[in-house]
DNA sequence: CGGGGGATTGATGGGAATCAAGCGGCGTGG
DNA sequence: CCACGCCGCTTGATTCCCATCAATCCCCCG
């Protein structure tokens, strides 16, 4: 029980008093808020299928603003008033639910043309921060909306966002319900890889901005498991590290294997609505 | 490990051959494969927001069939062509995933007005089998994909339902990683009852079609492990029984406490695109 | 050099899985 | 009508995987 650090909760809460947007990455003609037009925001890149058209793209473009964050910035809290949603252009980010005694579970991971906000009624369902320096692509809640009427495939495509993301969270309930540690680890470690070959990024060496804890926390697992797990990969040759923050996959069979992905190719989903 | 029975796999590969649409319930007008126009299909509840008008209903009457299913029928299999959506009109299903192995993930259940086949790409992302006796609208995919052109609403809906699912399957996730046994069936528990308000239904009775080893596939745990901590709650003044599959709740405060919601209100969530 | 946070490794314990036995309702068939 | 057998549920005994507790290491940074 009591699995995660409530030193997580007791951060967070302190930073939720200083939360200002200090932003570092050089950025040109930013606002006294760190806020920019978003020149470049990825829409066109979002992980979804179909395409926007340049007007629809000059459309989105007008109403999202850029916007950074600093490692442990928080992006949304659970249980605020859902104003906008987020497109993720740098760096990487987790999403998590706390219960009331600090238990954290991090439900995923979001990397460039995530979205952010998504499953939110009036208020976001979940907190998002920063593992890393991020920019984003920041819309109005109220501004998209409206576009969804003028610009339908945009809604399509927030539909694709949402089915594919629903088909992942199936996933990870079959991993936290019925796999092992090891299970655990290695479909984890197949995701990462595969996530970044879909970004058409090459090799078999996977970066991890998370710490064990985050890993843990995400894995439905113990930060000493989480070690013993990957020094028992390593010792195995399945697995070799630079760091602990560096990973190189040696033997990606032997990971399928224990992952136990229904699909021999594993995941990521894509939808096609 | 090896959590779930492996008769579930053979006897699902069985009826897979003998999967015949009998239908018992008495419809009028219904063709040689058991189908019907729907005539009263649920579309106008489904479990979101906005409303449909009347002349969208009738669209979508008009492209919907009418199907039932016997217990233990398969109403779609993980990894067949995704031809079809289906919206939940009576009764009860499972939906799960399976290991190789056989052990099972059951990501949920569906009742009147949930929707089924969503979260999917050209084929379907997982299993859904009827706990009763059902009866189901059919839709196939690609007219409802053309309808989505022509009424933007409906995107809009679906958009609603899947972004719903997504919260549950975060809240999912938090039980399935980070909640003790007693925790996830006070969870499960509540979550039956709130269900059954929400749908209009009065009183602080559940009846649940599904079986231990259902209930114990979908919380991550097994039979003896449900059956024990259903025992303890009985036992606790918590519940009462009153056969294996009707749960009187005498004390719902006991069991919100157990759950540790975020929400004091608990689930289920409602979007509002 | 000292301090701190994350990672690793070891020792121990506990909660749920596993193994096993018995109960009880229901449908079938004699 | 009743006996049998099956299946699902319950309960008990034991095992085991992972959480917990604890110590040490490592690296970065002041």
């Amino acid at each position: 029980m009591k699995a995660s650090t409530d030193q997580v909760l007791k951060q967070s809460r302190v930073q939720r008093l200083e939360q200002t947007p200090t932003s570092e990455l050089p950025r040109p003609s930013r606002n006294a808020r760190g806020e920019s037009p978003c020149a470049a925001c990825p829409v066109r890149d979002m992980n979804v299928c179909g395409a926007l058209t340049d007007t629809d793209l000059a459309t989105m473009n007008a109403i999202s603003t850029d916007k950074t964050f600093e490692r442990d910035q928080t992006l949304i809290w659970e249980g605020e008033a859902a104003g906008e949603f987020f497109i993720v252009s740098e760096g990487v980010a987790k999403v998590f639910k706390l219960l009331p005694d600090g238990r954290r579970q991090i439900t995923g991971f979001l990397y460039p043309s995530d979205i952010v906000g998504l499953a939110s009624n009036e208020r976001y369902a979940y907190t998002a921060q920063a593992l890393t320096p991020m920019r984003v692509c920041r819309f109005p809640r109220s501004k998209v909306l409206e576009l969804f009427d003028e610009m339908p495939v945009l809604c399509r495509k927030v539909c694709c966002v949402a089915s594919n993301e629903l088909a992942a969270a199936q996933d990870q309930m079959v991993l936290l319900g019925r796999k092992n540690a090891a299970e655990r680890l290695a479909s984890f470690l197949l995701l990462l890889l595969r996530r970044k070959h879909l970004r058409g990024e090459e090799g078999q060496a996977i970066d991890t901005p998370m710490t064990r804890a985050e890993i843990a926390d995400h894995l439905g697992l113990t930060t000493e498991t989480v070690s013993r797990t990957v020094t028992q990969f390593r010792k195995l040759g399945h697995i070799e590290l630079d760091g602990p923050h560096h990973i190189l996959v040696r033997d990606e069979p032997a990971l399928a294997d224990l992952a136990a992905f229904d699909d021999p190719d594993g995941l990521p989903h894509t939808a096609s609505f």
